[in-house]
DNA sequence: GCCGGTCAAGGTCTT
DNA sequence: AAGACCTTGACCGGC
């Protein structure tokens, strides 16, 4: 069985994003729109289920500052029953949630106030799943980081990173290829020495290619050994014909993924769609090809 | 008031 | 040294 889903916001919803700039924070701005957004992530979640839509991505924007010095995480506190009731509701109806830091949370950095940065953020991110009350095949999703002009030692350090994350935190990550550094091959590779699952990326693997030769349908299954007893997960979206290279499409391109998916059919796998249209294109592919999930 | 354009946190890589 | 990358919404200037 494959299942679909989508990422951070639904276009017909109010969103669970919103913000405010850090020259106007004050705790209590920080726990009004958290608490908004809260509510907003449940409207989110109940449109999904009248769509049977059970995989979907939260915002990283959930908690305004969530992981900035200048919060101090009384929202873990204040927030605490919101969140395990926005939480209840997605274990209830059999929902598969996760979370992505940006390009910016950087494990390896060689700069050890990046690192505790990248840190403070990543305990942000499970802190938020946690208090859902959601178990860790409930992911939070990262990419390996910078190159530093050495890749060797600089996958080293990522190693040796992970590896020394607390154990609640290293249970709920898995690490995705990216377009720039970090290819398919080099991924799957820190993913076995570090006993992480592995979230292959198919829009990533074609900006930055690496296993010359092999199929998507071999290279999942590759990705798929690293899920052990967990429901395997990959992310997959287009190029934009006119952004830059790298950039997402509005929309899930129908002809590419009829192709893509003709190699795939068959496997139980979770696909996370990256598009600018959100629950658009799954609904979308859904018409398109009705045995999806 | 509304509309459209610009900026925001975060760090790395490329030009 | 400066711009690109990414993201959506906040914010600001001009009507």
């Amino acid at each position: 069985m494959i299942r679909i889903g989508y990422v951070g916001v639904n276009t017909l919803l109010p969103s669970a994003s919103r913000t405010f700039r850090i020259a106007n924070y004050s705790e209590q701005r920080m726990l009004e729109t958290a608490s908004n957004n809260i509510h907003a992530l449940r409207d989110i979640l109940g449109w999904n289920l009248e769509h049977e839509i059970t995989l979907f991505r939260i915002t990283s924007d959930l908690i305004p500052y969530g992981s900035h010095p200048i919060n101090s995480g009384v929202w873990k506190t204040a927030l605490r029953g919101e969140l395990s009731a926005v939480g209840r509701f997605a274990k209830a109806h059999g929902m598969r949630v996760s979370m992505h830091p940006g390009q910016y949370t950087v494990l390896n950095s060689p700069n050890e106030s990046f690192y505790q940065n990248a840190l403070r953020d990543l305990d942000y991110h499970n802190s938020v799943l946690t208090l859902m009350g959601v178990d860790r095949s409930h992911k939070v999703i990262v990419h390996g980081g910078g190159a530093y002009g050495d890749k060797p030692e600089s996958t080293r350090r990522l190693v040796e990173r992970i590896l020394s994350l607390p154990s609640e935190i290293r249970e709920r990550l898995a690490l995705e290829n990216d377009e720039r550094v970090f290819n398919a091959e080099e991924v799957l590779s820190v993913c076995k020495q570090v006993r992480l699952p592995g979230v292959f990326d198919v829009f990533h693997h074609e900006v930055l290619p690496s296993f010359p030769g092999k199929q998507a349908r071999e290279t999942i299954a590759m990705f798929g050994e690293t899920w052990r007893s967990e429901r395997q997960k990959i992310h997959y979206s287009n190029q934009d014909p006119i952004r830059s290279k790298g950039a997402h499409s509005d929309t899930i391109d129908e002809q590419a993924f009829c192709d893509f998916y003709a190699g795939i059919r068959g496997l139980d796998l979770d696909i996370m769609l990256e598009t600018k249209d959100k629950q658009a294109s799954v609904l979308k592919l859904r018409r398109l090809i009705p045995e999806l999930e």
